[in-house]
DNA sequence: CAATTTATGTCAACAACTTGCCATATTTAG
DNA sequence: CTAAATATGGCAAGTTGTTGACATAAATTG
C-alpha cells in the first residue's frame, strides 16, 4: 500500500487527532517545566502577550480575549489569579469607565525575565531533532486554520 | 530585515503561541459542529479511539489514556459521562479484576456514524486552501513532537 | 506461602476552557 | 435629550485537563 493513498479525510483525522494528542501532552510538560516558579502555562500566555513591545500601557481584557483566542470570561479567572499573586494589575480607562487595562506589575516583568531560560530549555527539548523549514510549515498551517476559523 | 532573519528562539516562540492559539480555537469551533449532536470534543476522540478496527473488545482505561495523552483520572470523569449518556459500558475484566474495559454501546456506535457529516464539514471549513503537503508537515512535526515529549 | 511492590481505576481539589446571563457604561437612534 | 442598542467585564454552572492520595488486585520477592 503506498504511502499517498491516504485520503484526504485519512489526514484531515490524522491532522486533529495528532494535534489533540499533541495539546495534551504540550499541556502536562510545559506545565512540569513552569511548576519551580508556580506559573501555568496560561499565565505564561498572558505574560507573553504583556511583555510584547508596544504593551507597556497594557492591554484590555477584549485585546487579550482577541490575541490569545480565549473567552473574556476564561481571562477573568487567570487574571485574577495572576492579580494576587501580584504579577498585575488591572487599572480602570478613565476614558472608558467599563473596560480596565491590564499592565504587568515589575514583579510580573521580573518572573517574565526569569523564567525564559526554562522556556529555551522547554523549546530545546520538545524541538530537538525538527527542521526550521518543518517548523514554518507548521507555522503557516496554523495560521491558516485559525484564519479559517474566525471567519464567521 | 530578509524573512530569514528570525531567530529559532523566535521560530520556537511563534510554533508553540500559534499552537496555543489554534487549541482555543479549534476547541471552541469544534464543539460548536458538536454540539447538535449533544457530545464534547473530548467525547469525539474517545468515541474515535473505540471505533478503530481491532478495539471490538473494547480499551481499557490506561490503554486509553495511552492512546489520547490525557491522564487517567481525567478519563474516569469523561468515561462516566458517556456512559451516563449510553455511549459506553464499562465491563470488568474477569482476568484481571482491576482493569474495566470500555466498550462501545450500539448507541455509541450509531452517533458515531451520525457525526460522520459534521466532523467531515468541520475539517473542509478549517483546512479550506491548505495543502496536503503542509498537512503531512504538520502531522510529521507533531509526531515528532509528542515523540520527543514521551521520552522521560 | 507471606510480605512487599507494582498496577488499575477512582475520588478530591484545583486551573482553565466554554456558554449564558447580568450590571454598568458608552454609543446610536429617534 | 431620552430610549434603545451595543460594548465591557464579571459571575455562575458545566466539561476537561492536571496532580495527589487511596482501595483493591496482581505480581514479585524473601
Amino acid at each position: 500500500m503506498p504511502a499517498n493513498s491516504m485520503s484526504r479525510q485519512d489526514t484531515s483525522n490524522k491532522l486533529f487527532f495528532r494535534l489533540f494528542q499533541a495539546v495534551n501532552i504540550i499541556h502536562r510538560t510545559g506545565t512540569q517545566a513552569l511548576k519551580q516558579f508556580d506559573i501555568s502555562t496560561q499565565q505564561w500566555s498572558v505574560l507573553g502577550a504583556l511583555s510584547r513591545e508596544g504593551c507597556e500601557e497594557g492591554m484590555t481584557v477584549n485585546e487579550l480575549s482577541d490575541y490569545l483566542l480565549v473567552s473574556r470570561q476564561n481571562l477573568t479567572g487567570v487574571l485574577g489569579r495572576m492579580e494576587r499573586a501580584g504579577y498585575i494589575a488591572r487599572q480602570v480607562n478613565p476614558r472608558d469607565q467599563r473596560s480596565r487595562h491590564v499592565i504587568l506589575t515589575p514583579c510580573g516583568s521580573e518572573v517574565w525575565q526569569i523564567i525564559q531560560p526554562a522556556i529555551a530549555d522547554f523549546y530545546q527539548a520538545s524541538l530537538q531533532g525538527i527542521s526550521e523549514g518543518r517548523q514554518r510549515h507548521t507555522i503557516a498551517l496554523l495560521e491558516d486554520l485559525v484564519g479559517n476559523m474566525k471567519q464567521p
